[in-house]
DNA sequence: CGACTTTGACCAGCGC
DNA sequence: GCGCTGGTCAAAGTCG
C-alpha cells in the first residue's frame, strides 16, 4: 500500500502544464483518473477485508471472554480467599505486546469485596477493566482523563504500595454504577493503573476532546455477556479507530480514496 | 451556593 | 475473637 500512495502523491505532484499539448494533458489526466479510480476500488476491497478480519477478531475476542468466564465461575465455587497479588505483579509479569500493553491474570483484581452501598452494588459481579496510563514522574495528581467525570469519594494508601490508591465513581449520571481505582505503580511512578468496575448507564458525550489513550490490561468478562460484548466491541472499535488516525500511511490512502470519490462524482 | 476534594473514622471480610 | 486490610462514608474545607 505504502508504494502505491507514493505513486500517488507523485503523480499529483506531476502538473499536467509542462506538456503544451492540450488534448495530450487531457488524455493524461484521464489515465491519472482512471488509475486513481481503479486504486480506489482497491483501497475499498482492502477496507472490506480489514472489517472482515475485524469482525473475525472480535468474535474470537468473544470467545476467549467466554471462556475467562466460566474459568472465573470455577475459581470463584473453589475459592474466596483474598488475593495477596499486587497490581505491580502484574506489571511486571505480563506486560505482553497489545498496543504496549498486556493481558494480565483474570482474577487477580475480580476479588473485589462486596460494595457497602446496596444502592450502587450488584448481585452480579461487575465487570473489572484495567489500564495503565503513562504520566509524567513529577506528576503527583491521581487523574486519568478518560473523557468520563468522575468523583473522588476516598483515598486510601494501600499495604503493597506506597502511594496512595484514589477511589473514584462516576458523576456524569447520577445513578452510574461504575467505580474506578487508581494507583501508581511500585515498579513504575510514571505508570497510573486505573481499575474500571461496572458498566456505564449512560452514553458519553461532550467529553471526548478530554479523552487520552488508555492502555488496557484486562477486561474480564462478567456474567452479563450482552454487557460485556458492547463493551469489547466499543473497546475494539476504539482501538482500531485510535491506531487508524495515528497511521500516516492511512491517512494518505484514505485522502486518495477520498479525492478519488470526489473525481468520481465531478467528472461525467 | 453547589460541586468537588480531602481525610479521619467506620465497617466488613479474611487470616491466624 | 482479634487484628489487619481494603473499601466506603461523611463532615469539613476548597474552589469557581
Amino acid at each position: 500500500m505504502e508504494a502505491t500512495c507514493e505513486n500517488t502523491l507523485l503523480n499529483l505532484n506531476a502538473s499536467p502544464s509542462r506538456h503544451e499539448d492540450g488534448v495530450q494533458a487531457e488524455v493524461l489526466m484521464m489515465e491519472e483518473l482512471n488509475r486513481l479510480s481503479s486504486e480506489k476500488k482497491m483501497l475499498t476491497e482492502k477496507l472490506t477485508r480489514v472489517t472482515e478480519s475485524y469482525n473475525a477478531l472480535q468474535k474470537h475476542f468473544n470467545q476467549v471472554l467466554k471462556n475467562t468466564d466460566s474459568e472465573l465461575d470455577l475459581s470463584t465455587v473453589q475459592s474466596r480467599k483474598r488475593k495477596a497479588i499486587g497490581t505491580g505483579n502484574c506489571i511486571g509479569n505480563n506486560m505482553l505486546n497489545f498496543s504496549g500493553a498486556s493481558e494480565c491474570s483474570t482474577s487477580t483484581e475480580n476479588s473485589f469485596k462486596r460494595p457497602k452501598d446496596h444502592s450502587l452494588s450488584h448481585p452480579i459481579s461487575p465487570k473489572v477493566s484495567k489500564y495503565f496510563v503513562r504520566t509524567h514522574a513529577s506528576d503527583p495528581s491521581l487523574y486519568v482523563r478518560d473523557g468520563y467525570q468522575w468523583r473522588k469519594y476516598g483515598q486510601k494508601v494501600t499495604r503493597d504500595n506506597p502511594s496512595p490508591r484514589a477511589y473514584f465513581r462516576c458523576s456524569f449520571a447520577p445513578n452510574c454504577p461504575v467505580k474506578k481505582k487508581v494507583q501508581r505503580s511500585a515498579e513504575d511512578p510514571t505508570l497510573l493503573v486505573a481499575t474500571y468496575e461496572g458498566e456505564h448507564n449512560h452514553i458519553m458525550h461532550g467529553a471526548q476532546s478530554e479523552v487520552i489513550d488508555p492502555i488496557p490490561v484486562n477486561s474480564n468478562a462478567g456474567p452479563s455477556e450482552i454487557i460485556d460484548q458492547n463493551s469489547s466491541r466499543q473497546f475494539l472499535v476504539q482501538q482500531m479507530v485510535s491506531s487508524l488516525s495515528k497511521d500516516p500511511i492511512f491517512k494518505s490512502a484514505l485522502a486518495t480514496a477520498i479525492s478519488g470519490r470526489i473525481l468520481e462524482h465531478t467528472v461525467p
